[in-house]
DNA sequence: CCTTGCCTTGACGCCGACGACAAGGTCTAG
DNA sequence: CTAGACCTTGTCGTCGGCGTCAAGGCAAGG
């Protein structure tokens, strides 16, 4: 299989894929040509990192989840530094969530003070 | 009032603070030697820029709180345009905090999954 | 032979709010 | 006179995951 295809299969393009063999994280051996050929088992670490990736992880975090793979799992969640990886990052979520959910309530408080002095400043009839 | 005293009164930089006066949104005479003069009144709205980005919004979502300001109001918040961005970014907000909170169930079913695997695969004594 | 369509490496662009540095002018105190 | 503490404009660097050329090699069909 060669890069086009492994893109096209995976839903991505050829640059995302020599981006990620560039950070280590896909491999591909070169035929007589020097085009890069990728096996089967390649497609199927492409979709993991880009599953991460879409759900907020850095290539750095996806890493382990590809070695996990390469070391025979048919998950990549399952090894120990996965499992880390996915603790932390739990973590992270939830406090962007909470930061989030205070942002929230500091606007929606602002909003509805705007508003009230709107009607103080400048009254509507019929209220 | 001079750049650096603004900046510190502020709690940010001199190159912030001219960052945000070419991007429009400070104002400052000149001196004779050219320093760049405040007047008091350029504080509060440094400080409103200031606490608007750091709730999220970006350079162009300010400009409405700082007209407003500038109009003479004691809130930047009251103007209609204000009230719009606040009612378009608490939009934005829930939309981010959603899709965390999808990510995060997410997260949270692969790791039970890769836990529940590990047990099944390795299983712990005095269980 | 020539075109078309793959492939290769290399390098710059993007976005946003600045930080950091360069090279220089200004004002003041000792 | 000079040091140092301000100020000026201008430019490049940052972070991440690529998109987008540029310039060229290789394979196959008409």
């Amino acid at each position: 299989m060669l890069i086009g295809e492994l893109a096209e299969r995976a839903g991505t393009s050829p640059r995302t894929l020599r981006y990620y063999e560039a950070h280590g994280l896909v491999r591909a051996r070169r035929s007589a040509n020097g085009y890069r050929v990728y096996d089967e088992a390649e497609l199927r670490v492409v979709r993991e990192i880009r599953a991460l990736l879409d759900v907020g992880f850095g290539l750095d975090d996806v890493r382990p989840f590809v070695a996990c793979l390469r070391a025979g799992n048919t998950s990549g969640d399952v090894c120990p530094d996965s499992v880390l990886v996915l603790r932390r990052k739990i973590v992270e979520v939830d406090a962007v969530i909470d930061r989030l959910g205070a942002v929230r309530r500091q606007l929606h408080t602002q909003l509805t003070q705007a508003i009230a002095h709107r009607e103080e400043t400048c009254p509507r009839r019929r209220t």
